[in-house]
DNA sequence: CAAATCTCTACTAAGTCAATAGTTATTTTG
DNA sequence: CAAAATAACTATTGACTTAGTAGAGATTTG
């Protein structure tokens, strides 16, 4: 159930970007990024490539280059995010919206397992296309703020 | 976010004996189960193996052998299983708390994508933490009753 | 004892993960 | 216009995981 290292990274990467977002086309160096979040500069030039194809980032080449969202904060929920790095984002993919595969249980449409794994994914789902790229920025300027011990009193 | 093959063949197998489940020590064998749930025979002897050193299960070896559930249905809940099977149900694993690791970002008291995973983690834990073996095999039973497209009104 | 069944260990082919490396392309600066 | 800085692209890698398959051994029942 959990995600790889990579959709961490791309998150984490992204959640930089939203905190530097300006109206303008200002950019946000690889290396800075890596260097804030603590993340392999080569591996996250990859993941920064990957999306730009999924048009969540573009790029600016040379000297003063760097990656920038396509889109204003507000717009990119963490759903999207996972989707691409991850896939699906429900447990089973015979209850995956976008990723479905038929399983190889005897009958689908009667399965019980099934029917817990479709609560599942639907809680999952709720919060990941609830929260934006803005949100997360906002939670984290809020942390940032508040002394201490802070996460479990946010949760 | 997606469960393995052997997650849910762990699951299926776990309904059959769930469904089964009697209170004498009559057991089901591998061959049963494999037939039942489509489920490549000699894989699943290795999963029921497993389960067994969970104590989720407990075998009968010889001719009229096979694999019983060690507990009453009613006492044993999906999370139980997904996480012997699968390690955390949190997405990443400095939200999780039966297998907490330290992770990579700069300040995880103050992190913000943190504070979004412990709500999915939540989220996905109160599901998997309510639903037992007996409720899914309960399900199972009022499924296989109804006609048909009943997958749909159950959610 | 024979047959059916679980047990245990080992193996493997394919795929994924988390990088690493090398080369090319582009842009700004001097 | 050339040099330097930086990002983009492509390929490779080593370790690990996944989803099985295989074979020999142990146990129970008829």
């Amino acid at each position: 159930m959990k995600l790889s290292v990579r959709g961490e990274y791309a998150l984490r990467a992204l959640l930089v970007l939203a905190r530097d977002f300006q109206e303008d086309d200002s950019v946000v160096r690889i290396q800075e990024i890596s260097r804030r979040q603590n993340i392999p500069k080569r591996f996250l030039e990859q993941i920064l490539n990957d999306l730009k194809s999924a048009h969540l980032v573009e790029s600016k080449r040379g000297v003063a280059g760097g990656y920038r969202l396509r889109r204003r904060p507000e717009r990119i929920h963490l759903a999207e995010i996972v989707r691409h790095i991850e896939g699906p984002l429900a447990p089973v993919s015979c209850v995956s919206e976008k990723y479905y595969e038929k399983c190889s249980c005897p009958d689908e449409a009667r399965c019980a397992i099934r029917s817990v794994m479709k609560e599942t994914r639907d809680a999952i789902v709720t919060i990941m296309e609830r929260v934006t790229l803005a949100d997360l920025a906002e939670r984290a300027r809020k942390l940032e703020q508040s002394p201490a011990v802070a996460l479990d009193f946010v949760i």
